[in-house]
Order: structure tokens, then C-alpha cells, then sequence
DNA sequence: TGAATTCAGAGTGTTTTACTCGGAATTAAC
DNA sequence: GTTAATTCCGAGTAAAACACTCTGAATTCA
């Protein structure tokens, strides 16, 4: 259930170009701000670019910007184009699932997966520019599970 | 993002206890109902017996039972059992995340993981029962993203 | 022309996953 | 008390996923 360093390194690419807004910005520099290897980082932005997330401006001077206002994109649409998915299990979308068909834990993963769903697509990337201006600390930070 | 094996057959095997839940099952018999790996299914069955979710009883005719009540089971706990834990990134529990402290992410992180908590927490094993008398298939079953 | 960039794809070491296997310990049934 | 059915325990392994790295184009500003 975890995420993986794309996702992770992803929302971080796209809070750098939502907070550098005014011009291009290169990979490199969004690289070295947030501690991400350039190379690897190319990557993901491929993956984001593909996804009509961000846009490319080549050559030098050259760099990358986001396509549309922070507060439009959702956290879940950041994801999706990094993680290929954000299913649960594959059960909740293939009719086929391999035990048989009435599969018990069907309508349980089926109402996890609306549930985040759900909490991805109210989050947005704006959300992350929030923290700035919201300057107290958030109290509790310990319970995780 | 995905749930791996363990949690998905860890339910199945949780849900053919609650089923049946007169006497001792053995694994052999729930592997062969859901149609998994009884070699397998015996590591998963020990991981949910570490986490007290099932009891023991040794020798012919023995098997596996439930500790409490299915209604009482949060499909969390099953899941925690399982996969060790269920945190979306380790970012959340540790203050030191790698990238300075205070991390943009974060806030975010933070807000799925309590999202996705409290609906494993909600959701329990007597939901996967449910679904057999709740006779009419749920209806619509794309959307998934 | 030269330097800065994006673009594209192949290559690689490490870790995790999803198992399998063998054998010891325990206990009900005969 | 022997036998058969089980749980218990730990080691081993093939395949996939992950997290990168590297090289070399193509493009564009100065």
C-alpha cells in the first residue's frame, strides 16, 4: 500500500513548478532544490508530460511549466500519471478476478477504492501551497498505524 | 499503491473462517475453498495468528479460528497484520523524512493517511459476510480509474 | 557556434514478492 | 502406542518491480 519514489518525487516536481510558476523550470534545478537525482527525475517528468500535466519548453533556457492552475489539478491525477494506477487490487476493475466470480472481498475493496478515490480528487496541489501560509504546526503527527 | 497477495488472500482466508466458524479449519481446507497455496496461506496464517486476529489448535483435527467476533474485525487490522503496516509513505510517522524537514508533502500525506485509516477502520470482516444476503448485485462496477 | 536543455531508450544492481520445500512437534482416533 | 492429520518453523529461490544510471541524440537561446 505504500507509494512508490515516483509518486513521492512527483508531487514534489509539481510543488516546485506550482511555487516557480513565472518560467520555465529546469529539471535540474527542481532536481537540486528537492534533493531528487536529474537523471531519475527526467523520468517522472516524462510521465507528467504524457499526462498533459506539465509542458516543455526545449533548449536552453528551456524547462518545464504546469499546463494548468494548482488548484485544478488533483492530487489523485498527480498520482495516476506516476503510479500508472491507484487501484487497490485489480479485482475492483477486472470482472475476472480469479476465484470465481462472487469473489467476498469484492464489495469491500470496491468501497476502499471510492474512499480514496474520493480523498484524491479532493486534494489538489494547491493543497501543498497552503502549508506555507498556514503557519502553525499541525498538532498530532503520531498516529500512523 | 496495490494491496500485494498477502492482504488479499489473508482476507479470503479470515472471511472462510467467519464462515465457517463452528470448529477448527484447517488450511488445506480454506486454501482449497479460495483456491490458493496452502504452503503459502500457512505464512499468511501465521502472521494473522502473531497478531491474535486467529487461534490455534494443534494436531489432527485441528485448525484455525477466529479470536472475536467478525462484526468486531476491522478489515485494517487484517490488513496490518498482513502487510506490516498500511501507511501510504514513511514520511508521515518519521519526522525526519530525507528532504529537510519541512516537507511540502507532508500536510498531503498526512491527510490521505487519515482518510484511508478511518475506512479500514469502518469497514470489518461481517462486510465481506454481508455481501451473500445482500442478494442484488451492486450496480455500477467501472469506475476505477 | 556553443552551451543549456529536453527527449528517448537501453542497461543494471537491489529489494520485494510470491512462492516452495523439508522436517520437527503436537494431538485425535484407532 | 501407533498412525495419520495438523500446526509450526526456517531456509531457499525464481521472477518481478523498483530506483536508478548512462549515453546520445534533437532543439533552442545567446
Amino acid at each position: 500500500m505504500k507509494l512508490s519514489t515516483r509518486g513521492k518525487y512527483g508531487l514534489l516536481a509539481m510543488y516546485d513548478l506550482a511555487v516557480n510558476d513565472q518560467k520555465p523550470v529546469a529539471i535540474k534545478a527542481i532536481a537540486q532544490r528537492q534533493g531528487i537525482s536529474d537523471a531519475y527525475l527526467e523520468q517522472l517528468i516524462a510521465s507528467l508530460k504524457k499526462a498533459r500535466l506539465v509542458s516543455s519548453t526545449r533548449g536552453a533556457q528551456g524547462g518545464y511549466q504546469l499546463t494548468r492552475p494548482p488548484h485544478t489539478i488533483s492530487i489523485g491525477e498527480i498520482l495516476l500519471a506516476l503510479e500508472g494506477s491507484v487501484s487497490v487490487t485489480d479485482c475492483v476493475s477486472s470482472p475476472d478476478c480469479g476465484q470465481g466470480c462472487d469473489c467476498p472481498s469484492r464489495p469491500v475493496f470496491h468501497k476502499i477504492q471510492e474512499g480514496i478515490d474520493h480523498i484524491l480528487a479532493d486534494l489538489t496541489l494547491a493543497d501543498m501551497l497552503d502549508c506555507k501560509t498556514d503557519s502553525p504546526e499541525h498538532a498530532s503527527v503520531e498516529a500512523t498505524i
